[in-house]
DNA sequence: CGTGGCATTAGAATAGTTCTAAAATTGATC
DNA sequence: GATCAATTTTAGAACTATTCTAATGCCACG
């Protein structure tokens, strides 16, 4: 056994081991969606992801990367980020942090999480509970 | 003159005013549109808009409502709210606030601004300037 | 094996938004 | 007022991301 196929061994166990924990059933579909996915950080829209598991060689249809995007993100496994109407990015990255986004070149990038603000539970409206707080700061290229 | 055209007269020119100052050329259906829509603070769809300003007798396309309000939005008189991919608020206050949405309601509530964090240019990726800062805390109702 | 229940699939359907090309409106100028 | 060029508006088609549908596939378990 070469170290590559023993690191590709460790790695699934670990993806599925973290589907597991969530408690979802893995698949094979899902089990190629979480490689690339978790491969590394990273933002993805559902195209994107389509066209990066088909790749791998593996054959996932547009409905299950959709489903299973849906999937992962229910339990905690991605982050959604609704940046425009027509742009809705996955992060594989769920530690608390948030984005900037340059309207320029459509790049998004992380921001450190200590210029995030808390929002304690006596500042949410009555009744409710905090799920997720999103910011996305929107940059542009300075001018000359 | 009664009382209440009075009253709309003045807001005729308020409206075109705020128009007019950003260099927006005023015309029957812009007006239309911002009467609604900077009525009173709001959150609203574009689809919500068209079917309140034709409520009030003007007669704007949807193609109409969309360039307005880009436009609107391009030159800073209203804000995009992106909550999902099929969800995007315009919203008519322009002040510094950011939002609770109730994922369980569809509310989208006012935030007060001092939750907000600042956002320094030293904090900005290098060679870009901040446009906007936009927050928004997903909220669920507390379960009894 | 066979059955029940979920997962996956291709393709159709949906919905929000943008595009297109023609018609209408505008302010400026005579 | 009439004319002109430029801009705005319009209806409807086109587009695109996402969801739905209904059929098929795949396991686990008895």
């Amino acid at each position: 056994m070469t170290d590559l196929t023993h690191n590709e061994a460790l790695q699934k166990t670990t993806v599925d081991q973290r589907l597991t924990e969530r408690g979802i059933f893995v698949t094979a579909q899902r089990r190629a969606i979480a490689d690339v996915l978790f491969a590394r950080n990273q933002h993805l829209t559902a195209d994107q992801l389509l066209m990066l598991v088909n790749e791998t060689g593996a054959k996932v249809s547009k409905a299950t990367i959709y489903n299973t995007l849906g999937l992962f993100a229910e339990k905690g496994l991605v982050r959604e980020i609704h940046i425009s109407s027509a742009k809705t990015f996955y992060d594989s990255n769920t530690s608390r942090h948030h984005h900037f986004y340059n309207m320029d070149t459509g790049d998004l990038i992380d921001m450190k999480e200590r210029l995030a603000p808390l929002f304690l539970q006596s500042d949410l409206p009555d009744g409710t509970v905090m799920e997720t707080a999103d910011i996305v700061v929107r940059v542009r290229n300075q001018k000359p």
